[in-house]
DNA sequence: AGTCTCACG
DNA sequence: ACGTACGTGAGACTC
């Protein structure tokens, strides 16, 4: 089938230039953008399949819009140089392509774009247009759909007709109607002054148009809206018309023109090695439409790069000796399993595959074959693996073991990236020049979820072993150059062996003490049910925000004090203000503490006990979090309630696996704290941490200015809201919010905070000023966030890309400091020789099972080595408590 | 699938 | 004038 694909150079290249970290060529010739937009491009072209190809550019700075409007993008900063210089290397690399670009002066690149999709239209040819700008929505029609870039470039988000109206309830048409409305400060256009996106999108749904809103203006609900619209009738019509793309433009070339039929490698690869795109010119050779030298043109349609097939020996019988040539290290290794969770999950064989070549063995014969068994536990023969702790786990399960992993490309690309979500050995294959389906599309997904012929699974494993082995040396390569070989093979790595012994121990669960637990929450929450149901005057579902909504603000009169994009809000900040208005309100919050607590956490983790272990094992995810924490899943054993008595004695269910043993629960004393204090090196904070003082305490003297006696339960607790606002990246807003106080007075605290504590001030500044410089900030032992929003001319993005540079490096080093203790606690339980288990971490904590005659040992080792996990230059402190259940050590 | 709410550090 | 605390996972409801 045909495609045309419009490519919004400028919007790319943009998007490209502040969404990616600078890299530069010797010159100092920047080349980011140049980059970003070609990773784009191979992406549509692998993607997209396009027959017909165009890229439009903005042409000169005035266009018809300025003749209309003088103010027309008067806002708008001026394209920097490092941006500027790159645009003609990327019509190098387009020329190189083969494929088409234009400009036009007295015109946008919307407005080619514009163009050429209407003429698409009229033939019927199904058009995609890719850019990062929303204003290219109002193309949208059966023909013509928009791939959107977010966050970033490589994501993007594809809109139809009905993906408009969804999200705007507005047809594509509509959406200059809204900007019409509302403006649009980027490209300064005024609007209509008081009228936001909700007040537009009402006045849509109520009239259509602008047109229409302008003529009725008589019919409009409330008087100052009225008076505002009939004011600027003028300016938003005017506004209407600047946001209306053109269709018209008198281009010098027809659609046929637009025809592509592939590229020869070699021209492509010569500006790829000018570039230095060293990981592009890799993937090459695999892109759809790539011609050898020397192969003529066949036409867009064959140009496919087939997946080379693989050939796969398949174990079996008692032949397989003859296979055991290829059991060499180093192998990539894939232990295929049935299912997300891996815990007893079946088994469905294991790939392996290395320069001696592909070999699959199905489960039956695993557990049979010594040779492979030896293999597998074998530490001294390097295994690749994607996920290793997977494979581990299942394996354990089955009681044989997976050692001698020496990569893992999950955690290599994870370290790499942190914030990408996409992680998926399919995503990754790409960069080693194979296409690898997802699991997924192989398996199918819910209902669909399929068995694979045997020859189809055999097939599908090794290619991904294949794709781990050459994933390898290019994953290596970058960890090494972002210098992260000692957080990558000292701290993850060995972390990983030591979560999969955690997750296969498991934590036990006296389930009777919980089902007990849930009888008595259940009794509680039936009279609860009864008094609200009385209070209400009626029956209703007191779990639906909607219902009760309705109830406390429409039917009893309470003042709504918030809303959310649905409706009223109900949360507990906005029921807790409403306390004493009326008495339904405190027994609506107890109902909700109770039914968290029966349906999440006795119900919920009743469903994860493991009947053959009577444990919880949870999988803890490492290579998720952005700033470098475990989470964990399945459940999530890192947010059992502990705030409220009546929550915490859920953790009175959680208890050791064996008779006579005890648990035993060490966590760090405000490890973030004092990471700021050494980060900072703020001597008021330093000073406090070697004295040891109660820090909340201590800041509230700092900030009050009043000796300890005098500080009272309010200032510390301010004080210690304080602290945390300062950890997270602190606006004056989101204090008052925790605090329940005017903006005005928190702002007044922070600006005493930071008169006291310099040193903090001044660490913020500098870790920011760090954020935009390198386009990235680090933990002490050099985990990477980057943070492209840091450059954004969004408010929003920037300030939260601001905060998100404060609050990372301490939360990240925090994290960094936890898993070091743990690698080090692992080791030295077994060179002690010591039967001790550790079965959790909870970010701060670490929790072990400890038999009787090792709880004087643990209570000296685990504190020693969490203390000196690394050393700053404050004492790290850990509080170490034992009881015989999780409640009781405390 | 998305939203709201709430549990933890 | 704007809208925000940082990082997670899960259950219930709604569409």
């Amino acid at each position: 089938m045909e495609k045309l694909v419009l490519i919004d150079g400028n919007s790319i290249a943009n998007r490209a230039f502040y969404a990616l970290p600078p890299l530069t060529l010797a010159s100092g010739q920047h080349t980011h953008a140049v980059y970003g937009f070609t990773t784009m491009l191979l992406k549509v072209l692998e993607e997209e399949r396009p027959t017909h190809l165009l890229v439009a550019f903005d042409a000169g700075k005035v266009t018809f819009r300025h003749a209309r409007f003088e103010a027309y993008k008067g806002k708008r900063h001026k394209t920097p140089n490092e941006l500027s210089e790159q645009f003609p290397l990327i019509k190098d690399v387009l020329d190189a392509f083969g494929i088409r670009y234009h400009e036009q002066e007295g015109f946008e690149a919307d407005d080619i774009i514009g163009t050429v999709s209407a003429w698409a239209e009229a033939r019927g040819l199904a058009t995609r247009i890719v850019t990062g700008d929303k204003d290219l929505l109002q193309l949208v029609s059966p023909y013509v759909t928009v791939a959107l870039t977010r966050k970033g470039i490589s994501e993007t988000e594809r809109y139809d007709e009905a993906a408009i109206r969804q999200k705007y309830g507005l047809t594509p048409a509509q959406l200059v109607d809204l900007k019409g409305l509302m403006g649009d400060a980027s490209d300064n256009i005024p609007g209509v002054p008081g009228v936001g996106e909700k007040t537009a999108l009402k006045l849509l749904a109520q009239f259509g148009s602008v047109e229409e809103v302008v003529r009725r203006v008589d019919e409009i609900s409330g008087p100052k809206l009225r008076e505002a619209i009939a004011a600027h009738r003028e300016q938003a019509l005017v506004s209407k018309e600047l946001a209306v793309i053109r269709r018209d433009v008198p281009l010098p070339f027809e659609l046929e023109d637009l025809r592509y039929d592939g590229f020869a490698l070699e021209p492509v690869r010569e500006v790829f090695r000018r570039l230095e795109f060293k990981s592009l010119l890799d993937r090459l050779p695999h892109v759809p439409g790539a011609r050898a030298p020397g192969e003529t043109s066949t036409g867009a349609e064959e140009g496919d790069a087939a997946p080379t097939p693989l050939d796969v020996a398949v174990a079996g019988t008692a032949e397989d000796a003859a296979l055991e040539r290829l059991l060499a290290a180093p192998a990539a290794v894939v232990v295929e399993l049935d299912g997300d969770n891996y815990h007893e999950a079946a088994l469905l064989g294991i790939g392996v595959y290395s320069d001696a070549g592909a070999l699959f063995v199905p489960a039956a014969r695993v557990e049979e074959w010594e040779a492979l068994r030896a293999f597998l536990a074998d530490p001294t023969r390097e295994k690749w693996v994607y996920d290793g702790k997977r494979g581990e786990v299942a394996l354990r399960w089955r009681g044989l073991s997976l050692e001698g992993i020496a990569f893992d490309v999950l955690i290599a690309s994870y370290l790499l990236n942190p914030t990408e979500s996409r992680h998926a050995l399919s995503d990754l294959a790409p960069r080693a020049g194979l296409s690898l389906a997802p699991d997924e599309e192989v398996y199918g997904k819910g209902a669909k979820r399929r068995a694979l012929a045997a020859g189809e699974l055999a097939a599908h494993v090794c290619r991904k072993a294949q794709a781990i082995y050459r994933l390898k040396p290019l994953l290596e390569r970058e960890v090494e150059e972002a210098e992260m070989n000692g957080l990558f093979y000292d701290l993850e790595l060995p972390l990983s062996r030591i979560l999969a012994a955690m997750e296969h121990a498991g934590f036990r669960v006296d389930t009777a003490r919980l089902k007990e637990m849930g009888e008595e929450f259940e009794r509680r929450l039936e009279e609860l049910t009864a008094e609200i149901y009385r209070l209400a005057g009626t029956p209703f579902n007191i779990n639906s925000p909607k219902q009760l909504g309705e109830i406390l603000f429409d039917k009893l009169g309470l003042p709504p004090l918030k809303k959310t994009k649905t409706g009223y809000s109900t949360s507990a900040d906005v029921l807790e203000k409403l306390q004493d208005a009326h008495e339904i309100v405190p027994k609506i919050l107890y109902y909700r503490t109770l039914g968290k607590l029966k349906s999440t956490y006795v119900d919920g983790l009743l469903k994860e006990v493991n009947p053959r272990t009577g444990k919880i094992h949870t999988i803890f995810n490492q290579a998720l979090t952005a700033t470098g924490r475990l989470s964990s899943a399945e459940p999530n054993l890192q947010n059992i309630p502990i705030r409220l008595e009546e929550g915490r004695r859920i953790r009175q269910a959680f208890v050791p696996s064996e008779p006579g043993w005890k648990l035993l629960a060490a966590d760090y004393s405000q490890i973030e704290l004092r990471v700021l204090a050494h980060l900072s090196q703020d001597e008021a904070l330093v000073d406090a941490f070697h004295r040891d003082m109660d820090i909340h305490t201590r800041t509230a003297m700092d900030v009050f200015g009043v000796p300890e006696d005098a500080v009272t339960p309010l200032m510390r607790r301010q004080a210690k809201a304080v602290n945390f606002g300062i950890i997270y990246g602190i606006s004056d807003y989101g204090l008052s919010q925790n605090l329940g106080i005017p903006r005005k007075e928190a702002a007044a605290f922070i600006e005493r905070y930071f008169d006291v504590f310099r040193g903090v001030k001044r660490y913020m500044e500098d870790v920011v000023e760090e954020a935009r410089r390198k386009g990235y900030v680090t933990t002490l032992l050099g985990r990477r966030r980057f943070l492209p929003d840091i450059h954004s001319p969004n408010y929003n993005l920037r300030s939260f890309a601001e905060r998100t540079a404060r609050n990372t490096p301490i939360q990240g080093t925090a994290a960094d400091i936890i898993k070091l203790a743990m690698v080090n606690l692992a080791r030295r339980l077994k060179e002690e020789g010591l039967r001790s288990r550790l079965i959790l971490q909870v970010h701060d904590e670490l929790v072990f099972e400890v038999p009787e005659d090792e709880l004087a040992v643990m209570r000296e080792l685990v504190p020693a080595v969490m203390e000196r996990a690394v050393r700053l230059s404050v004492p790290l402190k850990v509080d170490v408590h034992v009881g015989d259940t999780w409640y009781d050590a405390k």
